[in-house]
DNA sequence: CTCCAGGGATCAG
DNA sequence: CTGATCCATGGA
């Protein structure tokens, strides 16, 4: 089906921003998404967005999972009234969008991330999606779900490569599948109440609750705080003299409010991409 | 070889 | 409270 894009919508910007980790650019310049336990090709030429998906699953899954209902324009009209100095960041890379994605996989997979480059935690994923999702068709594989990784030892996930996660991995997995960690249950929680639930499990700090309420839960008012976004606020706000986390964190509120997850990610992919 | 990666736990002051 | 060190692993 077809969907009509806008301007604050582009897809390559949206995939490749660092928050989605299962996708694959196809030759043709579309995109093969994996999420929600679905599988997805689409493309965009110029406001024209193609997905080979159903109504029902646009409906359902998709627009939900590219954030549709919220209006971008007025998002980027706000953060430039706030903090002008995000203007050449949102300038930049105008079509970015905050994805919706599973709370579930974002808690595995940025548990993962913790000092690991981005190539790398997206090739972690792709492993453990393939030896324990469900095939969804065309040789892709669903994140798996939590009772199809409660089965797995800590000695398989560290044939997986995960290294030191790997306890923390098997604890957050056992939480999850016990109801001790309820996910659905932080959806109405606000963020600060949500967060305290996600320090509980071992090997989460505050940027990795982050990321999971951020891409997780579209929680907008977090701001992650990993080595990029510390590179970021220093060199904005702290004229290159190394700030403590708490400092940077005050200053995101500051600027960027309720949107400051949002904003968070102009300046992480300008950051990334050299700007 | 060294250094670093979308960090966090632990321990020393 | 802040700061240093260690944690696996792969790539630059």
């Amino acid at each position: 089906m077809n969907i009509q894009a806008d301007e604050h919508f582009d897809l390559k910007d949206i995939m490749e921003c660092g928050q989605a980790f299962r996708y694959k650019r196809l030759e043709s310049g579309g995109y093969a998404i994996i999420a929600h336990g679905k599988r997805l090709i689409a493309k965009q030429k110029g406001h024209r967005l193609t997905l080979d998906c159903s109504e029902k699953d646009w409906a359902e899954v998709w627009r939900g999972y590219f954030d549709v209902d919220r209006d971008y324009g007025r998002v980027k009209e706000e953060l430039t009234a706030m903090e002008p100095r995000l203007a050449p960041y949102i300038s930049k890379k105008p079509g970015i969008r905050i994805l919706k994605q599973e709370p579930f996989e974002m808690l595995i997979t940025f548990i993962l991330s913790q000092n690991k480059s981005m190539v790398h935690i997206k090739q972690l994923v792709a492993i453990i999606s393939e030896a324990y999702g469900s095939e969804i068709g065309e040789g892709g594989h669903a994140f798996p779900l939590p009772e199809q990784l409660a089965r797995v030892s800590e000695e398989s996930f560290r044939e997986l490569k995960t290294g030191f996660r790997a306890p923390y991995l098997v604890d957050a997995i056992h939480r999850v599948v016990t109801g001790q960690l309820d996910l659905e249950s932080l959806t109405m929680l606000s963020a600060d109440k949500a967060r305290e639930e996600l320090l509980a499990v071992k090997g989460i700090g505050r940027k990795v609750a982050d990321c999971i309420l951020l891409f997780g839960y579209g929680k907008m008012d977090v701001f992650p705080l990993d080595v990029w976004m510390k590179r970021a606020m220093t060199k904005l706000y702290f004229d290159g003299k190394k700030p403590s986390d708490k400092a940077m964190l005050a200053k995101a509120r500051e600027k960027f409010g309720d949107l400051q997850g949002i904003a968070q990610q102009y300046l992480f992919y300008g950051t990334v991409e050299g700007l």
